[in-house]
DNA sequence: AAGTAATATTGCAATATTACGATGAATAAT
DNA sequence: ATTATTCATCGTAATATTGCAATATTACTT
């Protein structure tokens, strides 16, 4: 089917899918990284610096906006792509959460 | 196409991506807490914890395996899931080491 | 040996994801 | 004004994922 069965999950567990979904393709962790090392806020060297189509980038960056972990300010007809910090440090406490929590063991 | 460009990223990228792709599923961040919640081993009560067909359990169950992060060990006819605690805590330390290192922005 | 219980595997339908060419909208450059 | 550049969106093809019924497999039980 494809489609997953939300009813069942509790929200902490929906939202650590989503979150690893978005980490969940090296394209938009490379654009993750190259955003986050990028001190000018440098925008679509990021087509060149991936090496994909630039529809193909956008769909990405798409993804990654709608887990609330860009802001996007235009610079005449650049965009400029920044990641949300604050967002990505949020993420970063849910993750840390789950492993911490998530270790124990039996056999 | 559906498919990924892998020659594109970096080993580190794919790898990232990877154990995502494990926790993108709200039913596989339900059955690692379930498994490490359970001290006595118990193996398939899972089932009837997540709440999907059986088929379907055993599907996500091989792609936790896959990333190894399974450890199974027959008791009869039972097989006794666990938790492989230290691949998972490789697992955590590739990720923590993502999110610190990518956390800089500019704007 | 026959029946039952626990898992895995197979096959398939529905949907999602990935990738890109074509196109569109906005702005800068000429 | 025209053209070029930057980015988003649309449409579409290829592939992957999710879910389950049916079936197979293995091992215990009687």
């Amino acid at each position: 089917m494809g489609v997953t069965k939300m009813s069942l999950h509790t929200t902490e567990q929906i939202e650590i899918a989503e979150i690893a979904k978005v980490l969940a393709h090296p394209a938009r962790v490379a654009i993750l990284q190259y955003i986050s090392k990028q001190e000018g806020c440098i925008c679509n060297d990021i087509v060149d610096e991936v090496g994909l189509a630039q529809p193909t980038i956008s769909q990405h960056l798409q993804v990654i906006r709608k887990a609330g972990l860009l802001k996007g300010t235009f610079e005449g007809r650049n965009l400029c792509y920044c990641l949300d910090v604050d967002r990505f440090k949020e993420l970063q406490k849910t993750f840390t959460s789950f492993f911490n929590t998530t270790s124990a063991s039996c056999c």
